[in-house]
Order: structure tokens, then sequence, then C-alpha cells
RNA sequence: GCGGCAAACCGUUCUAUCGCUGUUUCGCAAGAAAGAGAGGAAAGUCCGGGCAAGGCAGAGUACCAUGCUUCUUAACUGGAAGAUAGGCGUAAGCUUAUAGUAGUGGAACAGAAAAUAACCGCCUUAUUUCUUCGGAAUUAGGGUAAGGGUGAAAAGGUGAGGUAAGAGCUCACCAGUACUUAUGGUGACAUAGGUAGCUGUGUGCCUCAUGGCUUGCAAGACCAAGUAUACCGACAGCUGUAGAUUUUACUCGGUCGAUGUCGGGGGGUAGGUUGCUCGAGACAUAUGGUGACAUAUGUCCUAGAUAAAUGAUAGAAGUUCCUUUCGAGGAAAACAGGACCCGGCUUAUAGGUUUGCCACCUUU
RNA sequence: CGGGAUGUGGCGCAGUCCGGUAGCGUACUGGUCUGGGGGACCAGGGGUCGCAAGUUCAAAUCUUGUCAUCCCGA
């Protein structure tokens, strides 16, 4: 079994500072593959894994806690699962992003519906890295945003 | 059997795989193993307390809260057992209110009048007019609460006597109030008797008694190293005086005490550790008490996260509902998630269990 | 997590302290003035006073619970 193949979720892979987060929504970049709204931003970070991730779900849609909480766990639950995909597309980029996900609808969706679109939404940062990288390059030299 | 009332309790369980957060042990480290990991309301933040910081003693007033009695508790707008007066229910039972009345304000509309009641009516005196000589009418005064379409509420109720007409004016019975005696009760109060003709209701201000500082773990402490009225200049002022400060405001008292005003000037983090979970702790038994609860003994350690842990998948069993070819198949499973900690209250809650009691029906 | 405010015609607000008639502006409908529009004037309709209990003879108003929205501190 290799690192990629591990199903652990450590509190490395997460993100966790105040700063970062503010930063993140401040000048990250993102796009919606419903039911989620994805917010990434390239960062460097201090430990070896490609990606940091927070998962959130509004107040606003789930007033009690007890669903909030049940979204998390499930989102968290699938992205444990299928992070290796991610982390691949990343490590052939040789990149490291932070990045966050939302969840929109203002019902429960099943968890194998949602593991499907998740997947799919993480495909899919892949492709806005490499348009991303590509924008950059045009304009000056590629440069990423030191963590703090 | 069926329906209800009260009290107490449960709130799916187990296995496998992959994960998450603490703790302990092993290990140089990577990591491994063991064991632990949401509730009856964790919720609302409505009360009370612990804990922490802030006063150079403190006292009074204002202000706020509470308000039958006795008890209970660390404390309480909590709880228990009662008292009085109502309301609901056939019943078991449930439920609401309750300090004082010395003073004082108001009670819309309607109504004569909303509380020191004379508008109509009734009785009566005087005057004038008319007269069928019985009396009738006009004006002025007096007496009178028996009657009057109202209203939420109408001046204790019924009957008899009494009177010019009436009236607790007097009497009988009934209801209440005040004072008082005896008995019972820790007490609220109850029961029985006596005295006083004393007699509307609810409400606000007010009065009395008791209690009450403010802010909250994002408090506070440490890593953290110098102060916060720093320090500099100008102007005004000169000794217990001005003034400043003292947990909202005012007064007294206390403390500090020359400084006050204006201008300039300078520093910055939300990272980590701690607070943080052994506590008015839980459970069991015994004793005391009607009970809330208290005391004693024994056993146990039972979440501590911080963009925030308790999850996902698969299988099995049980419960409820639907379908049924009686083999089974399908669906559902409430309210809801710790954030410093306790004691209450309130609100939400599918379904189920136990105990006691009440009414009705059937059988004996 | 802590603290506070608001909820009344379609819209924006009074009235709530100190209980008794729900009102103002604007919008809407009809009419008059004008050749017509705009505007002015007159008349009219439109209200579970967020919801549910309680107190009271009587509640938008007082009390309690509950729901929603908004603001502030960190």
């Amino acid at each position: 079994m290799t690192d990629s193949l591990r199903y652990s979720f450590t509190k490395d892979e997460r993100l966790c500072h105040k700063k970062r987060i503010s930063a993140l929504f401040a000048e990250g970049r993102g796009f919606t593959c419903y039911p989620f709204r994805i917010v990434w931003r390239s960062t460097v970070l201090d430990v070896d894994f490609p990606a940091q991730v927070a998962i959130t779900v509004t107040k606003r849609s789930f007033k009690q806690a007890v669903k909030r909480n049940l979204l998390k766990r499930r989102i968290r639950e699938i992205y444990r699962l299928n992070k290796h995909l991610l982390y691949n597309d990343l490590n052939e980029r040789e990149a490291q992003i932070s990045f966050m996900i939302v969840y929109l609808p203002k019902t429960i969706l099943k968890s194998a519906e949602m593991d499907t679109k998740l997947v799919k939404a993480l495909g899919r940062i892949g492709s806005e890295y490499d348009k991303f990288a590509k924008n950059t390059k045009e304009g000056d030299s590629l440069r990423h945003d030191t963590a703090d």
C-alpha cells in the first residue's frame, strides 16, 4: 500500500489557520460544480501533502447543528476516500493548494449522489489549475503566494 | 376488557472493514498496542451559584427584583408539604390567584348616578290658578335609596314590623367585615362563642419587609522581555485649599492631592501553554423525614474538541407500518450535538415499558 | 459565545410608557376641476396589530412562552 492510497485524514491535511482562510476568500478563485462550490488558491504549504482542505455548510441553509455536522462528516468521508485522485493530479504538476468545499443546497442529499459529484469537482481542480498557471505565465513569471 | 389520571424509566442492539479526537504504555523517530469518546433535553439563555477580574474602608437615598405559611438547598423567579378563595372534570386529579390598605388617582361607552349618589318617581310644606269641592296643575323649599330601558360592576339578601313616604330605622334568618375569647395547629389558618348595624368591586401610585456591585473562561494567568496618569513643550494655577478618585446616579464619609487645559509623541496580538475537568461528582445500600432532602458506609473515575473529534460502508437481530401466494418482501425509526462547570425552570420529542389510582362495561 | 432592538393596510411609519375610537403619508378605486396629461380637491375600499396562552368587564397596549428578521462586541 503506497502513501497515496492510505485512507487517513490527519490534521496536516486540514486548513486550520484563520489568516489563511480569510486570505483564501479574499484572493482565491472559485467555481461551482453543483452541489458544491470550490474556492481554491495556490499556496506554499509547510507540510508534505499537496493540499489542505476545509469543509463548510452555511448556517443559512441549515439552522440546526445536527444537520450541519452530519453533512460535514459525510463530505469529509467522501473526500477521505477519494483524495488520492486529486493528489495524483497535483503531484504531476508539482503544485500545492489550499481550498475549501462549500455545500450549497438546502436539502440533505444522499451519500452516493454526493460521492459522484464530488469526484467530478475534484477532477476539475486540475484543469482549473492549468488554466490559472497558463494565464500567469503569459502575464509574468509563475508566482506562488506565500502562506503568511 | 376499554377509556383516563399521576409518577418513574427507556430512547434500537451487535459484528466486520476503513477513518477521527484525547489518555496511558512501548519506541531515537516513524509509528504500534490498549482502553475511552454527546443528551434527556447537550437547546432557549429565563433564574441561581461556583470560579475569575475590576474598589486605596464604608453608609444612606434613589433604582431593580421578590412578596400566603412551614420547610428544603451552596443559592434561587427553583423544589416539597400544606392554608384560603375560585375554575375545569362523573371521578382519580389538574389548574389559577394570594404582603399592607394609612393616604391618593382613575373606572371608556351607556346610564339619573361609577361613590361625600336626588334626574324621574314617592311623601310633604308654602304660594298661585282651576274646580264637578273629591281634587288637579304651576312655582319655590324640605324629606326619602322602596321602583326606574343602562352597565363588567348599582350602594348586603329575604321576610315582618314601622312610617307622611321611606330607610339596618327595629327584629328574625342568611352572607360577609372589624375587634375579641377559648380550643387545635410550629405556622398560614380552622372550629365554636361574644361584641359592633360595621357592609360594593377590582386596579394603579404608594407603604412595609427581604434581597441585590459590574463584567464574563473570547474572564483571567504564563511564554513575553519597558511603561500607559509613560514622556516632551506651551499657557493657567500655588498647599490639606482648588481639584481628582471611590463598582450606574446623588449625598455623607474615606483616599489621593498640586495639578489642570491644549498640542506633540509612541506600541500591538488574537499564535502556543494554561484555565480544562475530581465535582455542592455518580452509583448502590442502610437510617431519619408525609415529602423535597439530609446523614453514614462502600464502590467507581465516566468527553475535553478549538474552522472545532464520536463518522462511512456492509451484514445480522429486534420494534412499528404496508403488501401477501403465509414462504416472505418493502418502508420507517422522534426531538435533537458538548464548547468553563454545576443546581433548577421553560420549550421540542416517533414509539415503548412499569407501578398506583379513578370511571364505565362484562363475568363470578 | 455574549449583548440588544424590531414585528401594525401593498410599502414606510405613529399609537404601546399611563388598557376602552386602529391612525398618518404614499400606493389603489371612483368622482370633480382640464381639450387631454400631470397636479389639486372630495369620497371610498383594504387590518388574524408575527403566533399561542394568561390577567382583566375589556389587550395592538400588561405578563409569560414561542417564531422570524436585523444590529453590536469578540
